[in-house]
DNA sequence: GCCACCGGTGGC
DNA sequence: GCCACCGGTGGC
């Protein structure tokens, strides 16, 4: 059934960043897969129905009009089905298909947005965005407000995000890191991106002779995302 | 009290 | 008609 390329999983989230580097123009298979609702027969099935990605930029945008003629899905609607694809996912984000097992609605499919560092759920894409800009979620903001730059950054690969018990606003502690942690007002001059290996599908930026960090790029991903989200008009900050 | 899940609908 | 989104609640 599926047959997504193997090479579909990036080894780390941390890398995923592709927001510009389009792999392959060739296997667009992306996107449309989930677009159903399919109802089935057999009811009853117990869970394992759900099937989790990696958030990235997936090259789904194809900057070629010539490819095909079969009808024009351009992005036009920026009201609500804006989002074919989860091109607009923060790297390192998690989407989980959540298919429903039981009720008038079973067989349709929900999805979750998880936040890499603190593993946080999220509905809908809204709830992302508010999120990425408010650093709390609608309903936990209640009186936290904290500026507290927590900056030391996880690696958000570990598999620690199991054990999680309650996962949601820390009740006493700092505010969690700063969605958004871009200095607009003072961007590196120059950067460099250079391709270590083959292997490596990530480009990696380089200021002066400094590499920089994974954390720092990631910043820089999730920053550029948002912003072309939610304020494309404001670009020019 | 929390969380996961389903129901229902508004917008396309 | 389809689907993303969110309200509400049942179960733990």
């Amino acid at each position: 059934m599926s047959d997504s390329a193997p090479g579909d999983y990036p080894p780390d989230p941390l890398l995923a960043s592709g927001a510009f580097i389009s792999s392959s123009a060739g296997d667009g298979t992306l996107g449309n897969s989930a677009k159903r609702r399919s109802i089935q027969g057999g009811i009853g099935v117990s869970g394992s129905g759900e099937s989790v990605r990696i958030g990235m930029a997936n090259g789904t945008d194809q900057m070629n009009p010539s490819l095909d003629s079969s009808g024009h899905q351009a992005e036009s609607k920026s009201r609500k089905r804006a989002a074919p694809g989860d091109n607009w996912l923060p790297s390192g984000w998690r989407v989980e298909d959540k298919v429903r097992t039981s009720g008038a609605t079973a067989g349709s499919v929900d999805k979750y947005y998880y936040e890499p560092n603190t593993g946080r759920k999220f509905r809908s894409r809204t709830e992302v965005l508010y999120y990425l800009e408010h650093g709390t979620s609608k309903k936990g903001a209640k009186k936290a407000e904290n500026t507290d730059f927590n900056s030391d950054h996880f690696e958000g690969q570990g598999s620690s995000n199991r054990a999680s018990r309650k996962v949601k606003e820390p009740p006493a502690g700092p505010a969690p890191p700063p969605p958004l942690d871009f200095d607009f007002k003072n961007p590196p001059e120059k950067v460099s991106w250079s391709m270590g290996n083959t292997r490596e599908e990530a480009w990696t930026p380089i200021i002066g002779d400094v590499k920089v960090q994974d954390s720092v790029r990631q910043n820089w991903s999730t920053a550029f995302t948002f912003i072309t989200n939610r304020n494309p008009s404001k670009l020019s900050l």
